[in-house]
RNA sequence: UCCAGCGUAGCUCAGUGGUAGAGCGGUCGGCUGUUAACCGAUUGGUCGUAGGUUCGAAUCCUACCGCUGGAGCCA
């Protein structure tokens, strides 16, 4: 006998007729008994959705399929038909359900809500809640819409690499990579020797992909990385992790207005894509997460993005009447507090700073006319604050060991990234737009330990 | 790393010095084309850990651990 071929059951529910022979295998969500026979709601993760199993008492392990409870998995092969009952419109009659694995008493997940900090503590069973399921498949349009972007507007994707020897890239605190024995580390004149590790040198993992990813922009003219990116911050936020993924166009040839249009345009486009294609799993987030959600997706959709100087946020800060907790001032960096009032407070939509003070900022930005900015560019939104930090390049070899050298870096170390300005400069610009950032804006989850599978942060790498 | 708050049943929480509680869940029974079903019964605890104060500590004190929120750093 041959069985039908399984069907998700995302496709079942969709079926514009009657199947007479179809076959769906998934998670038991919850079961009821009625009289002569028992409701299934049984879940894949194929969508949000759950297909209701009719398990009539003739089936012959109906005394096991009573027994099954949340969370056990079933094959289940049947009639696709109209469903008797409201809030449906199909259901599956079962001729034939095969338990795979069961399930008890003990299976954390109930039928009640339960806390996103709950859930995060079984991480490995969370993907099967309702939020979750969701988020990740939401996580996974975002990943494709990125790509998409980019390849209709002939970006090539590169892959710089993850592990790296720059240790100076401005962007926080880095992890060792070493093959050293740490309780026995070679040594010269009392050091460690380095030398003598597995790249004879010391190494780390990327914080950012932009240098590499520039040397790629000066041949292939628009390029983008998508990968993960590592922090060793001691950083215990909502917003932070040690381990996140970064999404870094780089371009020759563009200035830092380009580089706003672009970076303005992506999000747009990734919130526009998202509530398309995930309109389910949308309405889930704005029911239970976050009553406004599509209210200001939208909003951020139709209208322009703010942009100002940061001489003129600064300005406006100060006029604003504003009680805040730390002092504003040219030169200073925008603190939280700031960008909180500027994107929700005094704009109420994403907000693009540019022109930062040379002084607050990496060596590798460009030096405006002035003499005293950079060609520098945050993007804030409101909720998150920065999710996008980019900048037009030094492209000037002189001004460029300049910046290093203002910023005690030592440019022979630099010598490659050095050669893109001896050979054939061009301005260019770029940005990196934080991947779970986004996902939290888009989806309204406010922590990003609950955006990803399974978080890395502080103190906290189980599973 | 700093500041604040919280750790009590599987989950969400109440209990503020004197016999450890509720709702939900689970289990059993009833009813039922149900759908966070309904009705009844029942099950459930090293009160985060270790010290201390007290006749007596979930409750007060100290330390540690964990979580949450905020800050710094950033994406």
């Amino acid at each position: 006998m041959t069985e039908p071929s399984p069907t998700s059951i995302k496709d079942a529910l969709q079926s514009t007729a009657p199947i007479d022979a179809i076959q769906v295998q998934g998670w038991v969500r919850t079961r009821r008994d009625s009289k002569d026979f028992s409701f299934i709601e049984l879940n894949d993760g194929s969508s949000l959705r759950n297909l209701q199993i009719i398990a009539r008492n003739v089936l012959r392990n109906y005394a096991d399929v009573q027994r099954l409870t949340t969370g056990a998995s079933i094959i289940v092969s049947g009639a696709l038909v109209a469903s008797q009952g409201k809030g449906q419109k199909w259901e599956l009659v079962a001729d034939k359900i095969d338990i795979v694995g069961g399930s008890d008493e003990s299976y954390p997940l109930q039928k009640k809500g339960h806390t996103p900090e709950f859930l995060r503590e079984i991480a490995h069973l969370r993907p099967r809640s309702n939020l979750f399921g969701c988020v990740f498949r939401v996580r996974s349009r975002l990943a494709f819409a990125i790509h998409q972007f980019f390849q209709e507007r002939g970006f090539i994707y590169v892959h710089t690499p993850v592990i790296t020897g720059s240790d100076c890239e401005g962007a926080g605190e880095l992890f060792r990579v070493s093959t050293i024995d740490i309780k026995n580390p070679p040594r010269k004149n009392g050091e460690i020797d380095y030398a003598q590790d597995f790249f004879a040198r010391q190494t780390y993992l990327t914080v950012s992909g932009q240098l590499e990813a520039e040397a790629l922009a000066l041949a292939l003219s628009k390029v983008y990385t998508f990968g993960p990116t590592f922090r060793a911050e001691n950083s215990n936020t909502s917003r932070h992790a040690s381990e996140f993924w970064m999404i870094e166009p780089e371009m020759a040839f563009c200035d830092l207005n380009g580089n706003m249009d672009l970076a303005e345009e992506l999000v747009k486009y990734l919130i526009a894509d998202v509530r398309k294609h995930c309109s389910d799993e949308m309405e889930l987030f704005a029911k239970f997460v976050d009553k406004e959600l599509l209210e200001r997706l939208d909003f951020v959709v139709d209208r322009p993005f703010q942009r100002i100087m940061y001489s003129d946020a600064v300005d406006l800060l100060k006029k604003s009447g504003e009680k805040f907790e730390f002092p504003i001032d040219y030169g200073l960096n925008l603190q939280s507090e700031h960008e909180r009032w500027l994107t929700e407070k005094r704009f109420k939509c994403p907000v693009t700073v540019f022109n930062f003070p040379k002084e607050i900022k990496p060596f590798y930005m460009r030096l405006n006319d002035d003499g005293k900015t950079v060609a520098a560019m945050d993007l804030l939104v409101p909720g998150i604050g920065e999710i996008v930090g980019g900048s037009q390049r030094e492209e000037r070899q002189e001004a460029l060991e300049e910046n290093m050298r203002r910023h005690k870096m030592d440019p022979a170390d630099y010598k490659w990234y050095l050669d893109l300005r001896r050979y054939g400069t061009a301005p260019h610009s770029g940005f990196g737009l934080g991947f779970e950032r986004m996902l939290m804006f888009i989806t309204g989850v406010p922590n990003i330990r609950d955006v990803i599978p399974f978080a890395r942060t502080p103190g906290s790498a189980e599973f």
